[in-house]
DNA sequence: TATAGGATCTGTAGTCACTACAGATACAAG
DNA sequence: CTTGTATCTGTAGTGACTACAGATCCTATA
């Protein structure tokens, strides 16, 4: 049983986040001491590790929760986890492309500028006359 | 002279969004008809279009209104405007790099998963015990 | 000319995933 | 027993929008 600065330091959650994701109810209501104080035992340790590596790998709260649902009361199969996993994974392969044509086009424009104090900026024009094209939802 | 919708049309923003920009004075406030509508100049569709443009390329409105700043009163050296363009490119480039990281780590999960419906999901499994590590800020 | 419908208006609240703060309490070390 | 740090609650702020309610304006057709 740790107190929620420790749980901070083992899973490098911020402690303002842990309370949150007990407000959110992502992480269920831990014990507590006769003073007030968060007591938490080794599943909640695991759970929270769980969202914080999930986090990392960029699901969102609610993809977590889907995922969780499996291990509180196996309401997914394992064969939805893993269409969730890759379907994330093309998501992820999007995104970067989309990043790729991005830097490319950041450092054309770069290129087209000299650095000296001149009244046209090449970057600010190119931006400016760049057309009216539909924009790409990436996010 | 247009309106919010033509505007919106020609620029692919919403019209909340256009809205939005004006409540944080990154556009100005247009002109109106008799009747309280607002009224567009090519000025206004130029810098719409500038800043639709620039938020595709990933810049934030803080970024945003210092490129502007440029243009409205030559605040910044076009220099400064490369520092920008290219600090920010190589931004996206780690991001790139986070990315395809990531990407591996979720197909090589997937992959472990026979997509059978067993008791134990490899994929939670490997977020379960992937101990303890500080997380990697990208955002 | 009346009216139906769309477009637009204002203002506020919700989203996501946190983060920050204020003021009160608990607890451990000296 | 005091001092200082850790934690508590509750609320508000962030960025970049999006959504809605209820009012008003404008236009096209009957």
């Amino acid at each position: 049983m740790i107190g929620i600065g420790a749980l901070s330091k083992k899973t490098g959650v911020n402690i303002e986040t842990i309370r949150y994701y007990e407000r959110i109810k992502i992480m269920p209501m831990p014990a507590r001491t006769q003073g007030g104080r968060r007591l938490y035992d080794e599943a909640a340790i695991g759970r929270l590790g769980f969202i914080a590596r999930s986090r990392q790998l960029g699901f969102s709260l609610k993809e977590i929760r889907d995922l969780l649902s499996l291990k509180d009361g196996h309401e997914l199969t394992c064969a939805q986890v893993r269409r969730l996993t890759l379907d994330h994974a093309s998501e992820v392969g999007r995104k970067i492309n989309d990043l790729k044509k991005l830097k490319n086009v950041l450092e054309d424009m770069a290129a087209k500028c000299s650095g000296d104090r001149v009244p046209e900026c090449p970057i600010i024009d190119g931006l400016f006359k760049g057309g009216d094209r539909k924009q790409t939802a990436h996010h």
